[in-house]
DNA sequence: AAAAATCGTGAAAGCGCTTTCATGAATTTA
DNA sequence: TAAATTCATGAAAGCGCTTTCACGATTTTT
């Protein structure tokens, strides 16, 4: 017994109803424009024949989809995953669909990416960080599709915007991390080339380094892409070098377990030995041995406000408004002050 | 300057190149049935006119959209996400592109998001695990849709699946267990309800202990949503009960993860005081301290297999063949002999 | 050299929806 | 009661693509 392939169609609907298939458009997506008893009808016998609307044509016919376009960096690590997942349900609630996708960190794939839900309709596009080609918004403006950043903020930037001030973040935990004696930083930063969030937590270290009176230009910079595996790597290239550090802060959470987990391989214990950093505020912060210390960054948060933020954008039609959201530092045990420093008070 | 919202269509390129729309549409889904020069006129036109073809219309008039569509329980957890990442990768290679959602573990939402895929178009869909309602594999059938499901394998089952036996993986696990002597097992599983891998791991613990002659009425199982915080408290709640373990199984790594939290704050040391197994092999496993004693799963590959069996299937129209994969037992320090193993315990 | 097969191309018919426009019925207003 | 609105509905025109079909031009075969 072979079963024939045949989806309903939105005509089915129509002759089973007795109606127009106008009509049945109309009792879909403006109920109070068609009488009670036919609306009735048309549910019913949707129900029967087990109809939903094809997406093409309804997007063809439409111009819209009800669906919104993400790209992210990555979604290995969990960095974008609570925010995204929130982002998501959120955008549910709205009664759209999500349509994500991770651009490895890639300029070119993002662009594509980029392209790519355009053309699948999608009605509005979150993207990471400000940092990309002007083409590709260029491209979005020219599509007419609104944009919405996210994971970082700016104050004085046209562009829309959720999220918070990595700099001044960082510039905070480094200021916790000289509060308590360190004077050797070393660091291991995110790659900064196209990344904003990276390169202002850099930023951020090195000018509360300097406003310390501290050379910069002798503090040991690793930059290597995020990931366990390069945490270790890196802390491992520092702890080699003449100049050893009394605190290793790190671009973000990931880099910072590779390593706590090299340092610990080191037989150097954390935070008596060396004092280590990190950003975001990931599970994994927590799992670690010691906790970490970082900058905790409300995901969840910043993904249900983007999500009502470009709701709103596309069905007022308006521009948007930047959201700052506030970082807090957690103290998770990582960072301590320094061996042979006064436990209580830290003197320069 | 205002820039007028005009996406360029092929009609547009059409014009531009001197030729028909269909020669257009020829030259970029068939380029061996148009002639050179033709060939090299159109793709000029676009890249000059920046056209990309709308994905509604195609697959309006084409019916194939070159997408897979995968619906997994969670992204929350890092579970998926290796394979899924590979999944992707893969492919792409290939041509095609993914659209995953996530059913969070809720069988209506589930069967939702698959209807939602069809409608969107997906050539062919991935699926977690076996057990679902019968009428989502019938609806599948009905559209024609190719399905593939991965993360478990059951010979002699109809379906296409990629994936390993949980139940015997299991088995072995709690084989290593007993062969160190530990004979008081504590299971912390997954809900079973519509969850195949959480049942058969399941399963597979209480055979191995049947297999040994221990009670399994005696053993006690908590059954609790994936999550680190409720592998806490379930461990929290075994521990309170008169009749400790020795050893406590989990479903997963995560809840493995959070018995180890919820010992370690409890003055257990973990393996000495009590041991915690895991499942999956994800990369919070190798964080925690100490490293969990788990079965790894290869995430990616398996999802790569996924990948290259399901585009297959699409593209021979054939029903695809089932793979299972090897899980290996890793063990990493969580797992040891119990305390007093050639002494009497002193035990109240 | 004639007949047959092959090839490159364009015209045109949809794919399944939404939406404008026209129309007659029901309601309100003058 | 007549005129003006409002309302519910259907006919029909696309939306931007793919693909069948027909046709003349080449090439191959007989």
């Amino acid at each position: 017994m072979t079963s024939i392939l045949t989806v309903p169609t939105l005509d089915d609907v129509a002759q089973d109803a007795g109606v127009s298939p106008a009509t049945v458009s109309r009792a879909i997506n403006n109920p109070d424009k068609v009488s009670k008893d036919k609306v009735e009808r048309i549910m019913s016998a949707i129900d029967r024949l087990g109809y939903t609307p094809n997406f093409g044509a309804r997007f063809m016919a439409a111009k819209r989809t009800f669906t919104i376009g993400a790209i992210i960096p990555t979604m290995e690590n969990a960095i974008f995953a609570r925010g995204i997942q929130a982002f998501q349900e959120q955008l549910r609630h709205h009664g759209y669909t999500l349509l994500v996708s991770s651009s490895a960190y890639d300029p070119e794939t993002e662009a594509e990416q980029v392209r790519a839900l355009a053309n699948r309709g999608a009605d509005g596009i979150l993207l990471i960080g400000y940092w990309r080609d002007q083409a590709v918004y260029d491209y979005l403006q020219h599509r007419g599709l609104p944009v919405l950043l996210a994971w970082a903020f700016a104050a004085n930037n046209a562009l829309t915007a959720i999220g918070f001030d990595n700099r001044a973040a960082m510039y905070r935990l480094c200021d916790l991390a000289l509060s308590k004696g360190h004077r050797d930083v070393a660091i291991i930063s995110g790659i900064v080339e196209g990344n904003d969030r990276a390169a202002n937590r850099l930023k951020g270290i090195l000018e509360r380094l300097r406003a310390e009176g501290i050379d910069t230009d002798t503090v040991p910079v690793i930059e290597t892409p995020y990931g366990i595996a390069n945490g270790r790597d890196a802390f491992a290239k520092i702890m080699v070098q003449d100049k050893k550090p009394t605190v290793v802060m790190c671009g973000n959470d990931v880099l910072a377990v590779g390593a706590i987990q090299m340092a610990t391989e080191m037989g150097l214990s954390v935070p008596q030995d060396i004092s280590i950093t990190g950003f975001d505020g990931i599970e994994l912060a927590d799992i670690i041995t010691p906790k970490l210390t970082t900058v905790f960054v409300p995901h969840a948060d910043m993904g249900r406000r983007a999500a009502d933020e470009i709701v709103d954008m596309l069905e007022h039609n308006k521009p948007g408004t930047s959201q700052e959201l506030e970082s807090t530092i957690r103290e998770g045990g990582s960072l301590a002050a320094p061996r042979g420093q006064d436990r209580s008070t830290a003197q320069g």
